[in-house]
DNA sequence: GATATAGTTTGGTTATGGTCGAAGTATGAA
DNA sequence: TTCATACTTCGACCATAACCAAACTATATC
């Protein structure tokens, strides 16, 4: 009874396609406007202001003020993982979907999950880890051994500030197409944000997806083998 | 825009009250008629057969007929999985729960969790296995050991029989009360089946919630230490 | 056969909530 | 100060869908 009211709640958060298609969007990571999302979701602008009160309100989303600005993003991981997660059983229930067309190859293949690589690249990027010791999956969580803190740290990445966050360094997070594990947490996230800064990738504006240039892609598997 | 439009038709499925209750129901694991639903959501009997046949036509429950009663279960472990996620997410944004009643506490520590146990005896169990060698992790994913795979079948589980379905035999589910993985899949459900038929613990009807009697509480721990 | 039970279908009512235009607030720029 | 941009609030409108009563179908029991 409580448990349905809980559900109900989410759910008809998530159950307006305006709204459903706002957190499609910030699933992409960056943070978003009122205007963006208004053009995104495909509604007026006091319509999208109602609805990002709403999520806000929940707790879906979390906003700053940025001088005349409202700056919109999920509001942590785990709402991101529960939409990753609800795509996933569309994915597999949706409408007879025959053939996944090209562009939902090159999403399969690699794509952000709110703020870190997911897909068939990501998932490879969390095999070669572990395959290398860097991280070790201890009661299904992951965890990042010694070997792995100086690695990381030595790539340039501020792992030994990330422990002192309260946010987890490694945390897995279900791919939906690939039905493995991908890595999460601030590291995830870290990683993601060094794939994009070396120019590996090219986001497509307006969706998850992103493609790894030919040279990026090289460049990627070389990191992997390091 | 195409993955808004899946989030919000999941959405709004479970976004009635009517239907989320009926899900809620469903999560504890047995089948239920239509009326019986009906009854737990709280709607008169046409309403909930509306209710049913959109859940079923989206594909998110399954029904079998006999005789003149429908039974109606989640259309499958990703289905629930789903759910629990949802109520998660639900549960950590929720109207500030301060204290969790002695209900909750209850739910915290043993649950159904669709067909296997969860709350903290599942993620005590899980942990059990895998400190025992039964079951390992790799990549994320749990799989059961050759040492495993005797334990179970002399503890007479058909692992084997297990093993050439389409299931799978192990499978992780994480907690929403614990954070933590519990154990899912065909093994994870036969578990459970065994726990009920020993009358370790009582079920309370109308709810997820399981309590194990003092006499099963102490056979589970020497099951566990095994 | 007659009767009861389980569930669906139809039709009509109601209300919740999404929508936008217009007016209002707040910030920044000229 | 004045104008422009970014967003919110208000008010009114409208569509969707949740709801039930009554009638209907199908299965079981007597």
């Amino acid at each position: 009874m409580k448990a349905g009211t809980d559900l109900a709640q989410i759910g008809s958060l998530v159950g307006d396609p305006a709204r459903a298609n706002m957190l499609a969007a910030l699933m992409g990571g960056t943070a978003l406007t009122a205007s963006e999302l208004a053009l995104e979701a495909g509604v007026g602008l006091p319509t999208a202001s109602s609805h990002l009160a709403k999520l806000s309100e929940a707790g879906l989303v979390d906003v700053v003020r940025q001088g005349r600005h409202r700056y919109y993003t999920l509001a942590d991981h785990h709402v991101g993982a529960m939409l990753e997660n609800i795509m996933g059983v569309a994915a597999k229930l949706g409408p007879t979907r025959v053939l996944p067309g090209p562009r939902d190859q090159a999403m399969r293949e690699a794509r952000v999950c709110y703020d870190h690589l997911a897909g068939e690249m990501g998932v490879a990027m969390l095999d070669s880890f572990i395959e290398r010791g860097l991280i070790r999956l201890e009661d299904g969580l992951p965890r990042l051994s010694e070997a792995g803190t100086s690695f990381f740290q030595n790539s340039g990445i501020d792992v030994n500030g990330m422990k002192r966050k309260r946010r987890p360094v490694c945390r897995t997070c279900l791919d939906w197409s690939a039905r493995r594990a991908h890595l999460a947490g601030s590291l995830g996230a870290a990683l993601l944000d060094r794939i994009q800064a070396k120019g590996w990738v090219r986001r497509e504006k307006g969706s998850r997806t992103i493609r790894f240039t030919p040279m990026g892609r090289r460049e990627f598997e070389l990191f992997l083998r390091d």
